[in-house]
DNA sequence: TCATCGATTGACAGGGCTGTCAACAATAGC
DNA sequence: GCTATTGTTGACAGCCCTGTCAATCGATGA
C-alpha cells in the first residue's frame, strides 16, 4: 500500500520523528537531515494520513465551508477560492449547505464539529450573521471566520468594504449625469448588503443631492421583487432616471418592469446591479454591475484559519463592471 | 471534552466493542444490550471521532466531488444533493475542483486519495469523461461515480437519459408546430451533451422531418458562441423558426442574436435551452428549457457509494420547464 | 443427560502519527 | 578548560476506534 512515515524515516536513516518534525516544520532540525528526510518522502511519495494525523495531534488539516446561501454563483466563487487555497496548504474543504435560517436544528453542526474536528469554519452570508450558529461553534472552540459579517459577535469577521462598493456604484451613476437616483434595497435581514444602501447614501450626499425616501425600495434579493419595486419606482410622478438594486438578480427583474412599460435601458432608464453573476452577463443588455473579489475572499479566510490569526480585517478591492445598463446623460 | 466510546461502554456497562457493533450495526448483539448502549449515546451525545475510526477500519466517511465544470448552478445543485444526502448517512462532502482538462498534474488527486482515502469519489462531466483521471482513480481502488459519464472505462456509470431529454425539447416545438428546427450543439468534447443531439435527429426522424446538416452549428456552451451560431442560423436564405441550444447560455446567446436582428422571440423565432440554470430563469422572455434532475441524481450517487452498489444506471426523469420562449404555430 | 454448534460478548493488538521527555551534542560564558 | 545553556535527536506512550480471536452462554439433537 502507501508508504508510512517508518518507511520514509527508514530510507533516510532516521527516527520517525525526525521526519514527522520536517513535515511539520518544526525547529531543530539541521538542515542535512531535512534534506535527506525531503528526498526520502519525494522518492516514496509519501503523504501523511490525515486520520492517524488527527488522532495523534490535534489538526485535522479539515476546514469547513458553511452556507445557506441561495445564490450558486456566489457560493461557488468563495467555495472555488476557499478550495484552491487549502488545496496549497494542505488543508481539505468540506462543505455543509445548512438548511434555511429557520430550522435551526443544532444537531448536524454539533455532530459534524465533533466527528470531524475541522480546524476552522468559514461562514458565508447569511449565515455570518447567525447568531445561533455562532454560539454554538463558539463554545466548541473552533475558530469561525465570517465573511461580510456585520454584528458583533464571536469569530473573526472579515469585513468586505461594501458600504464603499454602494457608494462606488451610485458615484458611477452621477458621474454620468444622472441626479434622480433609485434604490432597490435588500431586506432588512441581510445585514452585510445594508451597507450597500448607506454607500447609496453617502454617495448621493457627497453629490448634495437629496436623499429621497420614495427612490428607496427594499427588495427581496429575487427578480420578481425587483420588479414590483421598480414597477413602484417608474410609476413614481416624477420618476428616477437611474436605479441601482442591491444585487443583480433585482436589477434584472427592473430591467423587466422596465420593459413592461416600454421604456428603454439604458436609453430612458440606467440600471446597475451588485455581484457580477452569471446571469448579468448573458442578460441583455449586459448589465453593469459591481464585482465582489469573492475568490480572493475566501482565499484569505483561509489564510486566517490556517495561521491562527485573530480578529482581522481585510479590504479587498471591489471593480465596477461597465456593460451596457448606464446611459450617459451628461 | 466530548465523550469517547469508553465513556458509553462504561455508562452501558458493556465492553466498547460492544458499542462499536451497536454502532456499526453488527449484527450479534442482543436487543436489550443494544437498547442500553443507544441510551447511553444518546445520554453523553456521543459521536464517534472520524480519524479514529478510519485509522483502525477502513471506513472514512468522507466521499470526494471532484469538478471542473464551469457551471456554478450546476456544480451547485449536484452539490446540494450529495452533501444532504451524506449528512443523512453520516458522511461528509469534500470538494476538490480540478484545474481545467490541459492540467492533468496527477499530484493534487494522488494526494488527495492518499491523505484523506475517501470512501468513494463522485465525478461531473466534463470530468467523468477523462480518462486519465478515471484510470489514476483506478489505480487506487476507490469507487468512482460518474454522473453523466459517456465513454467506456472504469467505475460505475450513472446515465442521464440526455437523449431522451433532447428528444423530449424537441418534440415540444414540433408539437407547437415548428417543422423547421435547429439546433446549437454541444461541444464535441462534452460526450454526455453530445446525447442530446441524438434526441434531436430522433424527435425529428420519428416525426418524418429532413435533418439538415445546415441547422446543426457547433456551440462552446458559453452565450457568445451561441449568438455566433444563430446568427448564422438567422442569416440562411430559409431560416428556422425554432432553436433548441444544448445549453441555457447558449440559448440566450441565441435570443441576443435575435435582437440583434430585429427579430422578436418567441413571436418571430422561438427559442428552447437546457439545464434550467438561474440566468434562464431570469432572462427576458425567460426561456422555456429542459430541468435536470441534479439534486436527485447526486443523492443517488453518494447512495452507489455507500451501498458498495457496482455498475448501475439510474433512470431520472427530467422534466420540461415551460416559460416564455416558444411560440405556438399551429 | 451430554456433546455440539451457533449466537453473543469481550480482551487485546494495533492503525500512523504527534506530544512529552530524556539523552546527548554543540556552543557560549567565565 | 569547565559548567551552563541552547540546539538536536529519538524512545515511547497514547490518540480512539475496529478487526481478530478466544471465551462464554444457551439451545439443540442424540
Amino acid at each position: 500500500m502507501s508508504a508510512t512515515i517508518n518507511d520514509v524515516a527508514d530510507l533516510a536513516g532516521v527516527s520517525i520523528k525526525t521526519v514527522s518534525r520536517v513535515l511539520n516544520r518544526e525547529p531543530h532540525v539541521r538542515p542535512a537531515l531535512k534534506q535527506r528526510v525531503m528526498q526520502a518522502v519525494e522518492e516514496l511519495a509519501y503523504t501523511p494520513n490525515q486520520a492517524a494525523r488527527r488522532l495523534a495531534g490535534n489538526k485535522s488539516f479539515l476546514i469547513a465551508l458553511m452556507y445557506n446561501n441561495p445564490s450558486p454563483s456566489y457560493v461557488a466563487g468563495i467555495q472555488e477560492g476557499a478550495a484552491r487555497r487549502c488545496r496549497a496548504l494542505g488543508y481539505h474543504l468540506i462543505v455543509e449547505p445548512l438548511e434555511r435560517e429557520q430550522d435551526n436544528d443544532p444537531a448536524p453542526v454539533s455532530n459534524m464539529l465533533k466527528t470531524l474536528a475541522p480546524d476552522g469554519v468559514i461562514l458565508i452570508p447569511p449565515l455570518s450573521d447567525d447568531m445561533a450558529l455562532l454560539t454554538q461553534l463558539a463554545r466548541f472552540g473552533t475558530p469561525v471566520v465570517r465573511i461580510a459579517g456585520y454584528k458583533q459577535g464571536p469569530g473573526a469577521i472579515l469585513v468586505t468594504p461594501e458600504r464603499e462598493a454602494g457608494r462606488m456604484a451610485v458615484e458611477h451613476l452621477i458621474a454620468r449625469g444622472h441626479t434622480r437616483i433609485a434604490m432597490v434595497a435588500p431586506p432588512a435581514t441581510h445585514q452585510a448588503a445594508a451597507e450597500r444602501l448607506l454607500g447609496y447614501r453617502d454617495a448621493l450626499e457627497q453629490a448634495r443631492l437629496p436623499v429621497v425616501t420614495d427612490l428607496i425600495v427594499a427588495g427581496r434579493f429575487d427578480v420578481e421583487s425587483g420588479q414590483e419595486a421598480a414597477a413602484r419606482l417608474l410609476a413614481l410622478p416624477k420618476p428616477p432616471t437611474a436605479i441601482f438594486a442591491a444585487n443583480d438578480e433585482m436589477a434584472l427583474g427592473v430591467m423587466r418592469a422596465a420593459r413592461e412599460r416600454g421604456l428603454r435601458v439604458p436609453e430612458d432608464i440606467s440600471v446597475i446591479g451588485f455581484d457580477d453573476t452569471p446571469s448579468s452577463r448573458s442578460a441583455w443588455p449586459p448589465l453593469t454591475t459591481v464585482r465582489q473579489p469573492l475568490y480572493e475572499l475566501s482565499a484569505a479566510a483561509v489564510d486566517l484559519i490556517v495561521s491562527g490569526g485573530g480578529e482581522s480585517q481585510f479590504e479587498c478591492p471591489f471593480s465596477l463592471v461597465e456593460r451596457g445598463t448606464v446611459a450617459d446623460r451628461r
